[in-house]
DNA sequence: TATGAATGAGATTTCATTCAT
DNA sequence: CATGAATGAAATCTCATTCAT
């Protein structure tokens, strides 16, 4: 059982993985200053680094509890969709990615920008965590794809490129909501699904 | 005619901009120091300030630049394809597009960084810039959509969620190549506008 | 009750103060560089930076403080001969004006080379504050000279004349001071008043 | 006879002068930029270095002949009133004085700026240059009166502040025309000398 | 001799991190 | 532990001076 001093601890942290996520998310990963997340914490910045060795630190938390739910979802998904035909399981991991996105934007956005960004020297530790998820992401799609390869419903290429496609169309929609503020529905995912399997027309 | 001077001067000029596209895109925006630029481009810092104003300036150079570059070959795409079907356009559209991927990819790095990354307190003047380029990109996809529409060949959805996707995938598929080293090829145009018309299956 | 914390504050804000104020005045204001006025009081620049926003604001923060002080003691004359005839009440004035001087030179060295040097683009913010300080010198002498009019003893020139002519005096003291370092006494304010009334001969 | 050639090189050099002299006293001796000074003498900087050593040495040839230029209408002053009484002797020299500040106003601003500013750093040669012409104006001045001292016109005090503050009265009068505008007129030097013989009631 | 672009030392300011209280 | 002031390396930008043309 957690003692009343480890509970504190524990909730402390989580504040400022929460302040951070926003600062992050807001001001960019180049603009995030130490003090701003301390400030949107509300402890002072040497607490922070009781909690967090540096700045890299905080973001390497941040992106590994977010990226630990994030896969955690898809994973629900994948097993709960695991007799379902491709498309109806691709259908379900589409909205839940999608609801995700709506309910963690900042967590995706700075997933988003981090997927681009030189982060090697501001955050050597975090700097390959956002390409690793985004990795996991094909991956999940790929599983999904492969057993549509089975079903005879998807055909077999030779090459990963769908996957960079679908995750590239969920990644406009996305985008979308980031620039023009127009949010993610689950219907986007039924679009962005039905095109892969039956283009626009359908 | 040119002057010597002139000439000089401007050779030096697109010197300075060609190692400044290439620190931008190799360090990142928030990386790139104005000593690197000026030791790529062998010359001194002083002399970068001689032709662009300041950091922003010379982004903003980098950006105007290559950014007319690849809305002037759109526009001849657009333009030798005014007569045919919606579908071989944006074939070509497409093709174009990751040609030109792989004539300039340090540049396509940039505008894809700056796509997200927040740069109104770093780069005031060139911040906009990359989002309304790739906008530009969304609407030329737009109006051969638009001739789809009246063709019949694309259904009107009444929403510009179709735009988004393409150039979603189209972002997938140089990513891929930005990740994993995989080249742009015109076959991947193909396959993402053969997506978008009749899915995967086809 | 001051908390520690606040006291070392004060006690840190004042140090730099002074040793801004030292180097401002023994370097000239273009030549007070920040890392020297760090050096002078014992700390990092940065922590300069923790307590003036910048140059400006510790120069301007010296010119305010040593302002009012004097603005203060002049004040303070002028009241304490408020019933006194003009002539005596300005030799108080003088007298009280040489004595700052004396007691803070640097101050009064910054304060007259800044009634003349162009500070506007190194100093925006206190680049005003001098001329204003001198104005105000003019103005309390103002005062007395307008008692004097009243009683008979000064004529009225319809000008403001006698004004600069007066403080003109006073800063030829000072800059005796400054150049020979002939130490500004009470006997020179009363010679300064007393050319002003009866001349030289008297 | 002077060849053409070396009347064109007079005439370039004293045409930098001129600029020289106009952007030190508008810009302020530390903001005073060489490039400035080259694009209002109409030449290149290369030029003004063919010319002068440095910026040093532009500013030294400023003062030094704008210097003699007023050390010989002062000369001039004290030869023609050499048999005058000391009063009339020292109204002349006030009088050519202001004639000459406003004739050379921007000089006397650079003038009465490099009396106090610290200018070994940025002006080694020029430097002391400033201070050495105050002083040779005072010696003048003191010539006259030690005349009115065996007339007996002026008490022997034994010290020399009856200079400092006859020429403090003068640069009052002086910093009122750089602050309020106020020309300088020749009844103002009747004014100070008046004020220094009889004081303001006379 | 005139030109004006190239140079780079030097100045200001920022901000992640440390550590005494 | 929490605090937040102190630190100083690092980054941008300026401008007097040089020198090839």
């Amino acid at each position: 059982m957690a003692s009343l001093r480890q509970r504190v601890r524990r909730e402390m942290a989580a504040g400022m993985l929460l302040a951070a996520e926003d600062v992050f998310a807001e001001s960019g990963l180049a603009k995030a200053h130490v003090e701003d997340i301390a400030r949107r914490a509300g402890v002072a910045v040497g607490t922070l680094y009781n909690y967090y060795r540096d700045r890299d630190g905080l973001l390497a938390a941040v992106l590994a509890s977010r990226t630990d739910e994030l896969m955690a979802e898809l994973s629900d998904a994948v097993a709960r969709t695991a007799g379902s035909p491709a498309r109806a399981a691709m259908v379900d991991l589409a909205r839940t990615y999608l609801r995700f996105v709506m309910r963690r934007p900042t967590f995706i956005r700075i997933l988003t920008e981090g997927e681009l960004a030189h982060l090697k020297e501001s955050y050597p530790t975090s700097a390959t965590i956002p390409a690793a998820c985004w990795q996991s992401l094909r991956e999940v799609f790929g599983q999904v794809i492969a057993r549509g390869v089975v079903e005879g419903t998807v055909p077999d290429r030779g090459d990963d490129l769908d996957l960079w496609l679908i995750v590239g169309m969920l990644r406009g929609v996305v985008l979308r909501y980031f620039r023009v503020g127009t949010p993610c529905r689950e219907a986007d995912a039924d679009r962005v699904i039905g095109v892969f399997f039956d283009g626009a027309r359908a």
